[in-house]
DNA sequence: GGTCTCTTTGCATTCGAAGTCATTTCGGTT
DNA sequence: AACCGAAATGACTTCGAATGCAAAGAGACC
């Protein structure tokens, strides 16, 4: 036997092999008594289980995905890490995936483009399934599905294709921060969208041009990037827009609201929300902070994770589970950057 | 042979074999022909690269980490993600691995305490080394060279253990703090610490306490938790205690700057910095914002990542190196919220 | 004691790719 | 045509744990 050439295992990396032998047993006997709910005598556990403390045996989760077919591992994609908001959601689905034994790959993308090239990897290490906060194409969905990985996407949804997903209602969100900018009496409205080709940034600015339309209201559109630069920028081209007009401003995230409010105070000298009143979306931790108070839309991240993980889970267990959208309303959060009706 | 009970691999999931078969050559010359630098024929490597792309096939890396000893995967272990600094190193770091070809195993501790349960996983996943960025006890970094896993710690130092590591200057930084600070001709001096169990909160903070003293200045110090809400609880603490004639706040975090300014200006109707100047230490996004602009340390994000990643693939490649320190100068940000000299 | 059931145990095989080694192929040389 | 060396190829073994199956052991009961 080839484990016989060995010095009896120097403390690293003991096989299970190393353990039987210095049990006395068998290698299935060791590995049946790492595997709960398998018959093992009491007293041969607690031999095995000495015998592995001595070694410093921890089982080979390599060698065992190879034999199970299961990594235990799940891709968790993600496009801008940097973005604001996400660090949050990602700290709560590492934690809720590790608290179901399942560990985490993570991948995040320098650039969209990137997808193609870390899907490759999500293949090649067979993980179990897959949490993508980032944009895919139905072919690229498709390959999940052709290779039976289970996906949950999170706040975005399958374009076309049915996917599981997680979402926070973007619709709701925005009518009922329009609803209240209306009924706090604002006339000229601006609305700070983010790039073209985000999913959720179309979504919502769409939501919100709408029911304003719906409700007499028109608006400009201006075009950001999601961060607080960008705030400021759209804020500078709204106000030569409208010629310094406008009085209601709803951004398609919280840290562009924020940069517009800088911008508003420092470079106009506008009053928020007294000249201008602003609302953004998403509750990230710097909207509630004492200089903005921003009025906006919290997601309700602990249940959406909770509610992803738990998607993720059940398909992985169950494949033939169909596509299930789970959509989740927004909390108003009233702060003090808009006068609400 | 097993492999041909199979109705000739279905999409998903094709083995070496499958792609073997169906190109007519053996399995050998597959696994050849994605491991770069072995001898294939062009005609061979054709045929090969044709069948696999027709089965839709991906080398499982889990079955090449059993036999090759590596699995390419790499622990990145933090203990809060939800510090607003780390998401960017987090971004950069990963993004840096996959350039090399490695993946990323994310832990994230809920509590200091889980570091046991994570590394417990660590080990099973036979993790090519780990990039650290949480407290650990000597005992637990020795059990990382036990187990010849090259570690690198991320801003903070080995205790007592040598350990490679990539920190940013504390001392450096604090030092040109306090001294631009006494320039400025402060006299009422405050600090605002991080936890006590925070290694670079308490050497931040002891550089400071040292460099102010050695000036022939006397401070305060308060305690926070690094985030915006501990700051504005601080900077009241302060305030009762310096019966409001504080004039300079050392922040060990621009976080709890940020809350200290926000809490100076709005619940005391003081003037940052005419009343009081405050300095942070990090250089995180939204000490740049227009509102703060806090004066502070620039930590060299990519230059620390590139070389946490640079020293970790190295040590990879040749376990028998000898730990090293690389301590990177922070750049002095001089922003509005300070009076400098 | 003998028989029967239920629990433990070990043997042997398996997962999928990599690598060793022996063999074959092929181009070039004389 | 014979021969040589290098390149290309395939058979076989290996990594470490899981598991089906058969054998052994432990009680239970008559």
């Amino acid at each position: 036997m080839a484990a016989n050439k060995r010095p009896e295992a120097s403390s690293c990396r003991a096989t299970s092999y190393d353990v039987a032998r210095h049990a006395g047993v068998s290698q299935s006997a060791v590995s049946r008594c790492f595997k709960q709910g398998a018959s093992v005598a009491p007293r041969t556990r607690e031999k095995i289980l000495v015998a592995a403390r001595e070694l410093n045996y921890y089982p080979n989760a390599i060698a065992k995905g190879l034999i199970t077919r299961r990594s235990n591992l799940v891709a968790i994609i993600i496009s801008n890490l940097t973005n604001l908001y996400y660090p949050e959601v990602l700290a709560e689905l590492t934690q809720r995936l590790s608290a179901q034994g399942i560990r985490v790959l993570l991948f995040s993308l320098a650039a969209e483009s990137d997808v193609d090239e870390v899907l490759d990897q999500v293949w090649r290490y067979r993980v179990d399934g897959a949490i993508v906060a980032a944009r895919l194409h139905p072919e690229q969905l498709a390959a999940f599905a052709d290779r039976g990985v289970p996906v949950v996407l999170y706040n975005r949804i399958g374009e076309g294709v049915p996917v599981a997903s997680v979402c926070c209602d973007s619709v709701s969100g925005e009518h009922a921060l329009v609803e209240a900018l209306v009924e706090g009496d604002h006339h000229v409205f601006g609305i700070i969208a983010g790039p073209a080709d985000s999913y959720v940034g179309e979504e919502r600015v769409e939501a919100a041009r709408r029911r304003l339309h719906q409700l007499g209201r028109d608006c400009l559109i201006v075009r950001g990037n999601f961060d607080y630069a960008s705030g400021d920028a759209a804020l500078k081209e709204l106000m030569r827009m409208t010629d310094r007009k406008l009085d209601a401003l709803i951004c398609a995230k919280d840290l562009m609201a924020i940069g517009a409010i800088d911008s508003a105070r420092i470079n106009f000298g506008i009053h928020v929300p007294a000249d201008l009143s602003v609302v953004g979306f998403d509750g990230v931790g710097p909207a509630t902070w004492l200089a903005y108070q921003v009025t906006t839309i919290r997601q309700p991240v602990r249940r959406m994770t909770e509610a992803a993980v738990a998607m993720l889970v059940e398909r992985i267990e169950r494949p033939d589970l169909s596509p299930e959208q789970r959509l989740f309303a927004g909390e108003l959060l009233p702060g003090s950057s808009a006068r609400l009706g």
